[in-house]
RNA sequence: GCCCCCAUGGACUAGCGGUUAGGUCACCACCCUUUCAAGGUGGUAGCGCCAGUUCAACUCUGGCUGGGGGCACCA
């Protein structure tokens, strides 16, 4: 059965390009109809976050990545890692390495000084088993494997045949002096334990691949089948990182972006099908998924597309739906909520303009409070015609008078109603309809853009249509 | 410095020896329209370079250039 995993480090927050890793392995593993587990690799005691394996697992719930195990954690392990590691030492396929860390320091920096690759010097390696065995109980030590002097080549299922020389590659340490292992191990024990066999991981990895490889013999293990994902990049195409804007995935959750299209976006980012399909449902891209249509090149991130996307999904959003998910950004702006049937109105009006959900209180805030702010620009444009003669500033002022009269008339304050007599009027006057509805729409929502103008005033009511428009006019 | 990976418009990509090099985002124009959007139509823009193989290279091979990743008691 196929098992693949994802293994992020707890860092404090999901990163996007972690997301794409664990999207790949889950899309990989429900297509095979195998299993997606979830590993936690906090071997580092030093980056240790509290907090963070919660968040983490909170952050993949809201990605709706459901994974199948309870998650391993790898902290917990220890004792199983030593085991494997005193394997490895009985069979002299590691050795112990009692060199402090500042004399490893200060040979890497020598060896960089002089434009040599950094590596261990194997100082250690020869030291005898019972001397080693001596040593071992006085004095603090690190477990190095030994790498052979041969030629290693792995197949990756997205690259093909990869080559590297052994003896090129360090004597990793395996075991660190705090008794946790590093990465490598770990990685390897807990990948055979769990029975995984498709290591999907991005290509930071790839070369340290070896190492695995190695490891894998060094225990008569059957190595997974690797594929190694391109990176995601920033727009200087540099590896995806902070600094250059979000990276992490309750950012772009927090700024109102929805789980579906960060996730269709993101896969495809370094995959795609024949035909570019763009738009995929979740089951979708289950069925359609494959490593054999992975890219090899990084992608870069880019937000443009992604906004786009999330616009996608909004504008296929139910009402009900779409309101509800808006109402926290609603809420966290200030406003009272508790009017479900009239905030699904006012976003009714606004779908097709959002684009994340963050936008949606400042689309619909002039219906939810009543000292609406008047947009300076619109205005000088539309009401004070600035540069223009005072009597057209004038004929605005009557124009609007005569809307407070017409509209005052109206018994069914209702868009259709509205219109027509509107327009009836704009007709009576011999008027552009421009004239009438630009300063109307600024009038009563301070702003030039918004939604379908009869929709609107229909929904703001008659009482505040004519409080809004009478306001106006006094400042005129 | 060493090792490895990669290379189609501004971005994501399709292509797997013969195509008017296709799609999506962005951009521009037009249409629709009371505004802004959305939607529709059309458009600008691309195979890094040099050899080789071949009747024929974006596609295969080699080199170059460029970009990226790795070289921790971090993952």
């Amino acid at each position: 059965m196929v098992t693949v995993r994802f293994a992020p480090s707890p860092t404090g927050y999901l990163h996007i390009g972690g997301l794409r890793t664990a999207l790949y392995n889950y899309l990989f593993a429900r297509h095979n109809k195998g299993k997606f587990l979830l590993r936690i690799e906090d071997t580092d005691r030093t980056r240790y976050v509290e907090g963070a394996i919660e968040k983490l697992i909170e952050v993949l719930k809201w990605c709706n990545l459901e994974y199948d195990n309870i998650p391993i954690i790898q902290s917990q392990r220890l004792d199983i890692y030593k085991k494997y590691v005193d394997e490895l030492l009985q069979k002299d396929f590691a050795y112990r390495c009692f060199c402090t860390s500042e004399r490893l320091e200060e040979m890497r920096k020598n060896q960089i000084a002089k434009k040599q690759p950094p590596k261990y010097d194997r100082c250690c390696k020869d030291i005898t088993k019972e001397e080693s065995e001596k040593m071992a109980k006085e004095k603090t030590f690190t477990v190095r494997m030994k790498m052979p002097s041969e030629e290693i080549i792995f197949n990756d299922v997205i690259r093909g045949d990869v080559k590297f020389h052994g003896s090129l590659i360090d004597d990793q340490i395996i075991l660190k002096t705090d008794g946790y292992p590093t990465y490598h191990l770990a990685n390897v024990v807990d990948d055979h334990l769990m029975d995984v066999t498709h290591v999907i991981r991005g290509e930071e990895w790839l070369s340290s691949t070896p190492k695995h490889i190695i490891l894998y013999k060094y225990f008569g293990w059957t190595p997974p089948v690797f594929a190694h994902l391109p990176l995601l990049l920033n727009s200087d195409k540099s590896k995806l990182s902070k600094r250059q804007g979000d990276v992490a995935v309750e950012d772009y959750r927090d700024k109102g972006y929805l789980q579906e299209a960060l996730l269709n976006y993101i896969a495809l980012l370094g995959w795609s099908t024949e035909d570019s399909q763009q738009i995929f449902t979740k089951e979708n891209l289950i069925e359609k998924f494959s490593l054999e249509r992975c890219g090899k090149s990084g992608a870069i991130f880019d937000i443009q597309k992604l906004i786009w996307m999330n616009g996608e999904y909004i504008r296929k959003l139910s009402i009900d739906e779409l309101t509800n998910r808006a109402i926290p950004f609603i809420q966290k702006a200030g406003f009272d909520t508790s009017n479900f049937d009239f905030l699904k109105k006012c976003i009714l009006l606004e779908q097709d303009k959002i684009k994340v959900l963050s936008d949606v209180p400042h689309l619909i805030d002039f219906f939810l409070k009543d000292d609406i702010i008047y947009d300076e620009k619109a205005m000088q444009k539309v009401i004070k015609k600035e540069g223009t003669s005072t009597t057209l500033s004038t004929s605005i002022a009557d124009i609007l008078k005569d809307i407070i009269n017409v509209y005052s008339q109206i018994q069914n304050f209702s868009a259709q109603e509205i219109e027509s007599e509107t327009r009836k009027y704009t007709e009576s006057k011999s008027l552009k309809t421009s004239q009438i509805f630009h300063p109307v729409r600024v009038a009563v929502s301070g702003r030039t853009e918004g939604p379908s103008l009869f929709h609107m005033l229909e929904l703001l009511g008659k009482e505040k249509v004519l409080l809004r428009i009478t306001k106006i006019i006094d400042t005129l």
